[in-house]
DNA sequence: TTTATAAAATTGGTTGACCAATTTTGTTTC
DNA sequence: GAAACAAAATTGGTCAACCAATTTTATAAA
């Protein structure tokens, strides 16, 4: 706790007035000395009397008001709001729709024997896992992520993964997926799967674009029916269907 | 106890640092940019980013030295990116031609007037660091960055910058970066730039696109000619150029 | 070439000056 | 005397300049 010499100067202001905040019988709301007076007290600069009252504000020891002072705070400590943005399911689709239907277009050049091997299996464990009434979404996942494999570009792949990441940690699309019983969809969306498959399998650059984007397609209007439109976060009508160039 | 509005500028800061140490590969050890840096990147004073990194040194994301700079901590704040992928320069280009052409071509139909106006002034900015021989890509990560924005799609921002972030830890494009001397090529980059932002204006998607991709091959072009095409990890013939459908 | 040393550049550390929001004080008006 | 308004003082907010520790680079010696 002590006697390292390399403390930062701050950290043993902060500890005196710390001290002074416990030890001396101030109260919640009391009204602490302003900055120039601690400044002018202990003969240092106003800016690192700043830095400590920074420290005991996230400490909780402090609330600073501008033109008005300082004064000692109940006691919480603040706490870094670290979240990373929150996207919309249509949002998301959009960008999909966009992305995805390219790197489909693009792996039917780059595509390899192997590659429409573990897809084929994919898509064999998509069906079985609709026919055992499992809800998970891992063979769907799997499907796409082999695609962008296909392109044997890890950028690519990193890219796919990262937009599935975004998925799961969407908020709405937690409350969406709540949402959704039926899955007379999902036999839908495994037969789109097999036409992307079939346009890869020819190397058929346009077909299988075109492909992804009908299935992306498919996948927003089904979400757009089993969407709560009265949600206040509900973001299916501000974003269209993309198209690089229509 | 919530998100005021009166939230305190330190405080935003050092939440949008901690947010780039932990979702931009950062591990433990890692050097992180000087107080500086970020206040240039950012365009407010040192004294700023230098509150908001004593908070960060406080919540355990840094560790100041004096002199040296500062570096990530170890703590549980940091989540143990154990891999940080490094991507390959060309690898990195081809993913970048398919996807930002694309988002390129899309933008053109989304795109205001305000979005223009912010990509024209970036393109003034770009001259003026070329006419004073200013190093840093700072203008040019913009101009590709306000693209993105011009969708009007978070998400795709995101990806575009993520691109940006696995390109600046690309350890084979640090080294590429030393290589190049000349600067000629960045006033051809600039008109490539020119040419889309007229694109854009127009809103002609197709045109959009084609300029896009074209000035990533250009940028490829050059890359493979200042490369040391000796080095094991070079990826320049790994890479062709991508296209969606061709 | 390797090592030792000094100069230069880079980095965080500190300071004082000025800006903007708030509070206090003074003046006017009824 | 009370209320309304304006002026002044006080407060935290922001900035640019300079200081000191460290690192890097250049130079000299072995």
């Amino acid at each position: 706790m002590t006697g390292e010499g390399g403390k930062r100067r701050y950290q043993e202001i902060a500890e005196l007035l710390a001290r002074r905040i416990t030890g001396e019988g101030y109260r919640p709301g009391d009204k602490f000395p302003t900055e120039r007076q601690i400044s002018l007290e202990l003969g240092i600069s106003r800016s690192l009397v700043r830095e400590a009252f920074i420290v005991l504000e996230i400490e909780g020891y402090l609330d600073v008001r501008k033109g008005s002072g300082s004064y000692v705070a109940a006691g919480e400590k603040i706490s870094l709001n670290v979240h990373k943005p929150d996207f919309g399911p249509f949002e998301l689709l959009q960008a999909r729709q966009l992305l995805e239907s390219s790197i489909a277009g693009f792996a039917a050049s780059t595509i390899t024997k192997h590659d429409i091997i573990k897809l084929r299996e994919t898509l064999e464990l998509e069906r079985k896992a609709i026919d055992n009434g499992v809800e998970d979404y891992f063979a769907d996942k799997q499907f796409h992520l082999l695609i962008a494999e296909a392109t044997q570009n890890s950028v690519l792949v990193d890219q796919v993964a990262d937009l599935w990441t975004k998925r799961e940690n969407s908020s709405m699309w937690a409350r969406l997926h709540d949402r959704i019983f039926d899955i007379s969809y999902r036999t839908k969306w495994l037969d789109d799967h097999a036409v992307i498959l079939e346009a890869l399998r020819h190397r058929n650059a346009e077909q299988a674009r075109s492909a992804m984007w009908q299935h992306l397609e498919n996948v927003r209007l089904t979400l757009l029916e089993l969407s709560d439109v009265g949600d206040p976060e509900f973001d299916g009508y501000l974003y269209t269907p993309a198209v690089a160039s229509p």
